[in-house]
DNA sequence: ACCTATTCTTAAGGAAACTTTAAGGAAGTT
DNA sequence: AACTTCCTTAAAGTTTCCTTAAGAATAGGT
């Protein structure tokens, strides 16, 4: 399920859009309102959760171009306190629901699925081998055995399944697990390549974690 | 099972109420806002439907005094097709869900059984080890001893092992527990976890309330 | 309405765990 | 053999957590 964000406050979106991937929905996340707009138009999402007060084009405004387009998509409004009458205008104008700041996220959660039509969604699980992580909880087993991982051999491990099969560079490792840019002298992925490889307890037969010499890893499906 | 329909269309009523009884169900009605709160809080349902729109006294109304009494009975609202701003309200006085007319009945069964089963399977009684927290009485054992904690400490408690064995996130958990959006730098988590994990005299051995560095904690059966 | 006792929250120092750096040795490449 | 790249380890640097104590807020009783 994808979700887009439009919300100016930055750490509200965040806060809304960790919690939302937590519950194994996609979002993207736009601060002003055109490029809010441009998105909603230009992908298939299957909600919208619009701020009321936005820079560019405000929420209602972006409710309206977009219903234009498509009637079916639900707009659920964020909004600041005292306004409720102007947020009435909002449902008016092709909005679902709205919810007041500051809000419960189990609240937006319920809302949300309210307006999906859909019952609780499934855990996310990635795999490898016998190796499964458990994305919201973060837990990680292989076969019943629990593997502890601390936060960046977790963040490492994921990003590796999720590019199963595919090489990854170590710069593009460095960069979506660590967030270095521009520069890369740094030996840390050895580091905690090593320590997966530990804590796993990858034998020969199991070589799950491969390295690619001058590249950098690939997480391989045997 | 009983259910309290509170709605002034006889028409709908009776339609309800007839589909409901062929469900076996046990059905009371009221079709005016007042006998509706004084038969809601006179006898024992095990869920109310209440109209928006009502002589006497509104759904919403009803809804608000019936919650000071009994903050368990799910209610579910039966609005009509225009009023999504004022449904909302209908949520947030301490309604659990809500459903447009024109329904379908078998959206509606499902949405009742959906409540239903919300309440009825769920346990009394939460436990994990020796350690068996009674939510009603708000009373906290372990083993044949009787362990007091406070308001905190025992919502904090229940939040965990309603979660057991999933990792819950710090931000989760100040959201749950404490009713804190979008700022995190508190270290009260941290405070109330170290009072449980003495009043509850975990030793190494009964180590239920794990900490994940970097994430949260987890109550964990071991 | 006041006082008192309990509970809640904040803050801070120290402890523990995690992250990163660095360096020597191993292994692969030309 | 010379060179590069990677592995492994240890230790320094950093973050997060634990514990305590004291002030603020709340609830209970007179």
């Amino acid at each position: 399920m994808r979700i887009l964000i439009v919300e100016d406050e930055i750490g509200i979106s965040n806060f809304v859009k960790q919690g939302l991937e937590e519950e194994s929905f996609v979002v993207d996340t736009a601060e002003e309102g055109n490029q809010g707009l441009i998105l909603a138009l230009s992908n298939d999402y299957d909600l919208l959760l619009l701020d009321w007060m936005l820079p560019g084009l405000s929420g209602i405004e972006i409710c309206r171009q977009f219903r234009k387009e498509n009637s079916s998509t639900p707009i659920i409004f964020l909004t600041a306190k005292d306004t409720v009458q102007e947020t009435i205008f909002g449902l008016q104008s092709g909005a679902n629901d709205y919810i007041k700041k500051p809000f419960h996220f189990e609240e937006l959660l319920e809302r949300i699925r309210v307006q999906l039509r859909a019952t609780t969604s499934e855990p996310e699980r990635l795999s490898i081998g016998n190796i499964v992580l458990d994305v919201n909880a973060h837990q990680v087993h292989k076969g019943d055995e629990e593997i502890f991982l601390t936060k960046k051999e977790f963040a490492l491990l994921e990003f590796l399944i999720r590019n199963k099969n595919k090489v990854c560079r170590r710069t593009r490792i460095i960069e979506s697990v660590w967030d270095i840019h521009f520069e890369y002298n740094t030996g840390v992925i050895d580091v905690y390549i090593n320590a997966l490889r530990n804590k796993l307890k990858l034998s020969e037969a199991e070589n799950y974690i491969q390295t690619v010499r001058g590249i950098g890893y690939i997480a391989k499906e045997l």
